[in-house]
RNA sequence: GGGCGUAUAGCUCAGUUGGUUAGAGCGCUGCCUUCACACGGCAGAGGUCACAGGUUCGAAUCCUGUUACGCCCACCA
């Protein structure tokens, strides 16, 4: 108890406060607790950039209102934190901070010094080293960058414990992520596959489906002519990709299209490479796009594959991982016409193709230029190219109606914050079109822990995987041995040869509830926390951390990972784009915590709307500093009334007996209504409501209920027992509002309650409505009537302190019992000599200002 | 092409099942240097609730349609 200073200030309350919290632990999950007294939080892990943005400041802040809310209303908060430190988004840091580039090929340096520790020259060559040399690095940059964010994320104010914290790739995610993984395997939902896969040239890695989007780009139709083999004529396709017509296959129809009926079955010559290839029928195949009928090739889009598959089609592939076309033609096509464009990228080889095509006459008329979406990898810069190649896969309902349908139901079971965001969930998985492809061909991640036994030619069994015991996860392949064999035995025929490929990071971080909850190492507490109570995200990432959650919690666990889903919007600059860095209006969330106080920056955050995208607004943090303010000033006016030496009296618990008077009844009930309101909106996950209503009465509170009873609270009429009521209803209140308050204001509001209390607002128990029963409309027409007197004034354009000699109120008859109880108060804070009440229709005031 | 969301004061937004004269904050105007707060207080001006129909005694709210903006999804020949 710090007693009421003589001057509140905010300054400095953010550093001091949070330290006190760390020393006393107020956040610490009970690991005792049972799962009834638990609310558990799937938090989501930032990716560790190096930099918080105002993005993470909103939508953390929108959870750690929940669990501040959930912990003083009885839970104990299961309120952990994780870094995504595992995949891409690290290599490139690592990459561009010291001025290096993995090359597997490279041998390993012991005592390995980067060329630069930070802001590498722009012109400096990227130094290629060993896969272990650019991991290390990996490592060393990520736990300088986490660092940097466990502060930044300690000044937000979050009631994080940081006792329960991860990153994706620790030990601990590494072991879950490879047992969850070789479970799945052993089940029979993770399988691995040689298919045609979406592929990033410049990565040189597989894409899924959920990494993928359209960019619209131009394009240009060619309409080129392929002859009938019996000579009677041609069928011309239009294409924006002929570069791919030595990969041609098929060509395909809609078997409905009586245009090309006829030839269906028939055959054609593929131009410039000579290729035989069937007319084919397929319901994919629109006749309203280019001339009705295309060709297929292995592979140009989706709908490629999907024919190649469905019609089964032969293989004529002519892209390569690095994505230059290959250097030697495919099966039936005529090599010299193929040596042109072997060996260019796909740009380079479509003008070659068009430049060959108009030397042979076969381009009918000009290119025909459009604008077309082109699939590109969310990371990526160049369209992406579809490869073969063996890929390991997670069902999840993209290829069996039975999944597709339980993990729409899965759906269900959660309730969505906003609810129209499960629309989007549905959307998703109902277009599904392929399993998740979970292996990816990069460097910093968790190893797929799988080795292929090889054969006497040395060429691996990949039906045949080795997998390691589960008691000694995590493993590398590419380092540890499998059971059964000697390190000698790698890459021997008749030996084993370890899996090279790593998870993509969303199959580590859609075990997030597993990682945090210590799956498989604490059953206990997993079984305390799982279930989670709530997961929090950004609607952006529906399609990949929040599906593929639910996927891996439906197969390993048969249910839901958590009850509720609640998504955050997005923070919009002032012109409602999307705030973003190549924008460069993103700013930075140390100033302004530094220049409005976080307190500040966090009323902001609550103040939007659960899941609405919301415009950046330091207009909205100055009201904030202004709310922490008030808060502050009103609770040293109130609390300093009948205060010793700067200390209030110990609180009598007897509300009943010490608050009688009906104004301060009134002004109690109005309380209650708004803890209840407060206390359902919470309930529903809408903090924005709840600190709405809070703070709407609070403001009524300052303005108007303080100024009416301060005279009766100082003890100015001799009025004891009226003074007593004002007394303990004000304190009551004040104890009221700094506990609703907490939520929005931990550190004003853990600021105000030290002056009176020995514990933490945080650990106090959420207000509960008073028994009093007072009438809450009896003050309504009280403060109408105090407006009227200070509309009076202002419009005599005197002091609201010049004194009144006589005020007569007209109001209704109902309302005059009501008037007439806060009659001495009235007349106290309007200072008034003679205050007579009449009968009028509406409350209105005759007013005789005293001679000055 | 399918789906979802939004549209209320100059700006940012509330408006809970349809119910008197549509609310708040910021900004603006005037006033008050008041003994909790000038990082303050009091008061005031400001709206055809996107548009067009419909249901109803009564619509910002429900229904239909239209427009604008934003987002999600979709097989890109």
């Amino acid at each position: 108890m710090t007693g009421i200073p003589e001057k509140p200030t905010l300054d400095g309350i953010e550093d001091r406060w949070a330290d006190q919290w760390e020393r006393d632990g107020t956040y610490r999950f009970d690991t005792s607790a049972v799962r009834d007294q638990v609310f558990s939080i799937d938090t989501p892990p930032p990716t560790v950039s190096g930099e918080l943005h105002m993005g993470h400041v909103f939508s953390y802040t929108h959870t750690d209102l929940v669990a501040r809310y959930q912990r003083m209303a009885g839970k104990t908060v299961f309120y952990p934190m994780g870094w995504d430190d595992n995949g891409l988004p690290t290599e490139r840091r690592v990459q561009n901070y010291y001025g290096v580039r993995c090359d597997p090929h490279e041998q390993y340096v012991e005592g390995f010094e980067p060329p630069f520790r930070g802001d590498p020259p722009k012109k400096h060559q990227a130094v290629p080293i060993s896969r272990p040399n650019f991991l290390e690095l990996c490592d060393e940059l990520v736990e300088m960058d986490e660092q940097v964010f466990e502060e930044l994320y300690r000044r937000l104010g979050l009631s994080v414990d940081w006792t329960q914290h991860y990153a994706t790739i620790d030990a601990r995610s590494r072991r879950v992520s490879q047992q969850a993984f070789l479970e799945n395997v052993r089940r029979g939902e993770a399988y691995s596959q040689e298919a045609p896969t979406l592929w990033d040239i410049d990565f040189r890695t597989a894409v899924a489906q959920a990494e993928m989007e359209d960019r619209e780009r131009p394009g240009a139709y060619h309409e080129i002519p392929f002859q009938l083999t019996d000579g009677s004529g041609s069928l011309n396709i239009k294409t924006t990709r002929p570069e791919l017509l030595a990969a041609c296959v098929a060509m395909v129809a809609h078997p409905d299209d009586e245009r090309f009926q006829p030839y269906f079955g028939t055959t054609v010559t593929v131009p410039l490479y000579g290729q035989t290839v069937e007319v084919k029928a397929h319901e994919l195949a629109q006749p309203d796009k280019g001339s009705g009928i295309a060709m297929i090739c292995t592979f140009g889009d989706t709908t490629d594959v999907t024919w190649w598959r469905e019609l089964d089609l032969g293989m004529r592939p002519i892209i390569g991982r690095d994505g230059r076309l290959h250097t030697e033609a495919p099966d039936g096509v005529d090599a010299a016409a193929y040596a042109r464009i072997a060996g260019k990228y796909p740009n380079q080889a479509q003008r070659e193709v068009v430049e060959h095509l108009r030397e042979e006459g076969l381009l009918i008329g000009e290119p025909e230029p459009i604008q077309h979406p082109v699939k590109f990898y969310e990371r990526g810069d160049r369209p992406l190219e579809i490869v073969t190649s063996r890929q390991w896969y997670i069902a999840n309902g993209g290829r069996d109606a039975e999944l597709n349908a339980a993990m729409v139901a899965r759906g269900t079971e959660l309730t969505w914050h906003p609810g129209h965001m499960q629309h989007r969930y549905d959307n998703w998985v109902e277009g599904l079109n392929g399993d998740w492809l979970i292996s990816r061909q990069r460097f910093f991640g968790v190893p797929i822990p799988i080795w292929y036994p090889l054969d006497a030619d040395g060429e691996p069994d990949f039906d045949a995987p080795l997998l390691p015991d589960v008691a000694d996860l995590p493993i590398d392949p590419s380092t540890d041995v499998p059971d059964g064999y000697n390190a000698d035995q790698r890459d021997q025929p008749g030996g084993f040869t370890g899996e090279t490929d790593i998870f993509d990071t969303w199959a580590t971080s859609s075990l997030t509830p597993q990682i945090a909850g210590h799956w498989g190492e604490d059953d206990g507490l997993f079984a305390r926390v799982y279930p989670y109570d709530m997961r929090p995200q950004a609607h952006d990432i529906i399609r990949t951390w929040l599906f593929a959650t639910v996927v891996r919690s439906h197969h390993e666990h048969d249910c839901a990972p958590w009850t509720h889903a609640a998504l955050s919007g997005w923070i919009l600059d002032p012109d409602r784009k999307k705030m973003s860095k190549s924008k460069g209006n993103v700013v930075t969330p140390m100033g302004l915590f530094e220049q409005h106080g976080t307190d500040a920056v966090r009323y902001w955050s609550a103040s939007a709307r659960p899941g609405i995208d919301t415009a950046f607004s330091e207009d909205q943090m100055k009201v904030g500093r202004k709310l922490a303010n008030k808060l502050l000033n009103v609770s040293k006016f109130v609390l300093s009334i009948g205060a010793v030496d700067g200390h209030v009296p110990s609180e009598s618990a007897d509300l009943d007996a010490d608050v009688t008077e009906p104004v301060d009844r009134s002004m109690l009930a109005k309380l209650d209504a708004v803890v209840a309101e407060a206390t359902e909106a919470f309930e529903a996950f809408d903090y924005a409501r709840a600190l709405e209503r809070t703070e709407s009465l609070f403001w009524w509170f300052c303005d108007n209920h303080v100024e009416l009873v301060k005279n009766r609270a100082y003890g100015t009429n001799d009025d004891t027992a009226g003074q007593a009521s004002a007394l303990a209803a004000l304190r009551s209140a004040i104890a009221t509002f700094q506990r609703l308050f907490a939520p929005f204001l931990p550190f004003a509001t853990e600021e105000v309650w030290n002056w009176w209390h020995n514990t933490s607002v945080h650990a106090e128990s959420w207000p509960v409505p008073t028994a009093l029963g007072g009438d809450a409309a009896l003050l309504d027409p009280v403060i109408e009537v105090l407006t009227l007197i200070r509309r009076a004034k202002s419009e005599a354009k005197v002091s609201q302190r010049a004194a009144v000699d006589r005020v007569s109120v007209a109001a209704p008859n109902e309302t005059h019992d009501a008037i007439r109880s806060a009659h001495a108060d009235l007349a106290a804070a309007g200072t008034i000599a003679e205050l007579e009440i009449v009968e009028g229709d509406v409350v209105a005031c005759d007013i005789d200002l005293a001679a000055t």
